[in-house]
DNA sequence: ATGGAGTTACC
DNA sequence: GTAACTCCA
């Protein structure tokens, strides 16, 4: 009797799991195995709504393996020293993981690498439709510029999706946390309490939430996917990170749609690909300029928290900020939006948003987060740094009657039209009224702030 | 405003 | 010939 580890990490699915079906494909016995990862539980990274999130997606992967006759062992520790012990204690001879492109995810794999030799098997387009470092450009270890990217991309023959394990033999007498103490652990590791509206975790929801999308027309999407107030996106994007769904066969059945809609959606998830193969590349571009502007950041710690508790006076920005933190989730055009405004108009270093960012958001996730971060700060891949999003403009164009702004801020309810985008136009005894703060800095008079630091000898 | 055309640089 | 860069939007 052969056995072989599934080791999980951001691949929480039984449909097209090349990990568990090699797994399974390769031995008698597969332990399903994840790691509740010391380093990660107690850092900062323990971010309350991705815990919450992963509780439930925990507990619906261990729900559809008992289905099948299985389980998921759930173990905390170091993810390589558990992996190894288990291995000796069950006679696994392979443990199959998913490919990463963090630096965390790389010395993960590196260490396993060194600790077990060939019973590592490591796989490829997991979480992505095609593998980090799968296409390159001549002569470079990865693609900065998206559109050679994408070229190269829709040419790449696509894998397989794996088949659906029927049933999943776990052997006997494999110790592992209950679920309801793997749920208790990480609500208790987080640094307080997840967000009110957070969605519900797991493969089983993000399959409904899937059907749901693609069961109606995709044709609106490249109209309305900017629009703040109409919420025309998929939401699939905390599913996506987590790999309760699989991206290979997302795009596979948005394809098979007709429409510009479904390319506008595919080319999202490129998008998803793009910047997971410049991390992968350029790990430390999570921390780092990708290309250093030599940017003088100056947002002062007030400002900061004014932008990070959504009162920084400008409605269509402190809208998307509370949006944040009442469902951990953002609207894409609200993220570039509110980025925009913390890095190009009050000079804050994009590292203090992107923190704030990963904080909150269910999806978040350190590639896409980071370099959309550096996109719009300017140090990112983009060549164009001095791309800059006046929030008025914005707000005009996707929040035309400010139905997204009083959504959002109560205080604004009462203001009608898209008058509630200048609050600060209003006759002073209503403004009073309302409480609501004043701008942070005044983009109507003309007095536009440039990013400094650039140009300077 | 997560672009396009034209040019440069390098395979 | 291809990807990146520059300028122009």
């Amino acid at each position: 009797m052969s056995t072989a580890i599934a080791l999980f990490t951001s691949d929480l699915r039984i449909h097209d799991q090349p990990v568990l079906r090699a797994a399974l494909d390769a031995a008698d016995r597969v332990v399903p195995l994840f790691v509740l990862d010391d380093g990660v539980l107690g850092s900062r990274f323990c971010a309350p709504n991705r815990a919450a999130f992963l509780a439930d997606c925990l507990e619906d992967l261990d729900a559809s393996l008992r289905a099948r006759g299985g389980r998921l062992v759930v173990r905390r520790g170091d993810p390589v020293d558990t992996a190894v012990r288990l291995a000796a204690e069950t006679g696994a001879t392979a443990v199959h993981l998913a490919a990463g492109v963090s630096g965390h995810a790389q010395r993960r794999e590196d260490r396993l690498r060194r600790a077990l030799g060939d019973l590592l098997h490591i796989h490829d387009a997991v979480v992505t439709v095609v593998a980090a470092g799968a296409v390159t450009p001549a002569g470079r270890d990865h693609f900065a510029v998206f559109t050679p990217y994408l070229r190269r991309w829709e040419q790449q023959p696509r894998r397989d999706p794996a088949p659906t394990p029927r049933r999943v033999p776990v052997p006997d007498g494999v110790q592992g946390e209950r679920m309801a103490e793997v749920r208790a652990l990480l609500a208790s590791a987080a640094a307080g309490d997840p967000s009110p509206a957070l969605p519900r975790g797991g493969e089983t929801e993000g399959r409904r939430r899937r059907e749901a999308w693609l069961g109606a027309p995709l044709d609106a999407y490249q109209d309305r996917h900017d629009d703040l107030a109409g919420d025309a996106t998929s939401r699939l994007s905390p599913y996506l990170h987590f790999g309760c769904l699989s991206p290979t066969e997302l795009v596979r059945d948005a394809e098979a749609a007709p429409g510009p809609g479904a390319a506008a959606f595919v080319r999202q998830l490129a998008w998803r690909d793009f910047h997971h193969q410049v991390l992968a590349a350029r790990p430390a571009a999570a921390r780092l300029d990708y290309r250093p502007r030599g940017d003088r950041w100056a947002a002062d710690e007030q400002e900061l928290a004014a932008w990070r508790e959504g009162r920084t006076g400008y409605p269509v920005v402190d809208a998307g900020m509370r949006q944040l933190a009442h469902e951990g989730w953002m609207h894409n055009r609200a993220r570039l939006l509110t980025a925009s405004f913390l890095v190009k108009t009050l000079y804050g270093d994009w590292r203090a948003g992107a923190a704030h960012f990963l904080r909150l958001l269910v999806d978040g996730d350190l590639a896409n987060n980071q370099l959309n971060w550096q996109w719009v700060a300017g140090t990112g891949t983009d060549t164009r740094p001095n791309r800059v999003l006046n929030p008025l403009v914005q707000a005009r164009r996707f929040d035309p009657r400010g139905d997204y702004v009083r959504r959002w801020v109560p205080e604004l309810a009462s203001v009608e039209g898209p008058a509630v985008h200048r609050p600060w136009r209003l006759d002073p005894q209503r403004r009073a009224e309302l409480d609501y703060p004043e701008p942070l800095v005044d983009l109507e008079e003309g007095t536009r702030r440039f990013r400094q630091g650039r140009g300077l000898s």
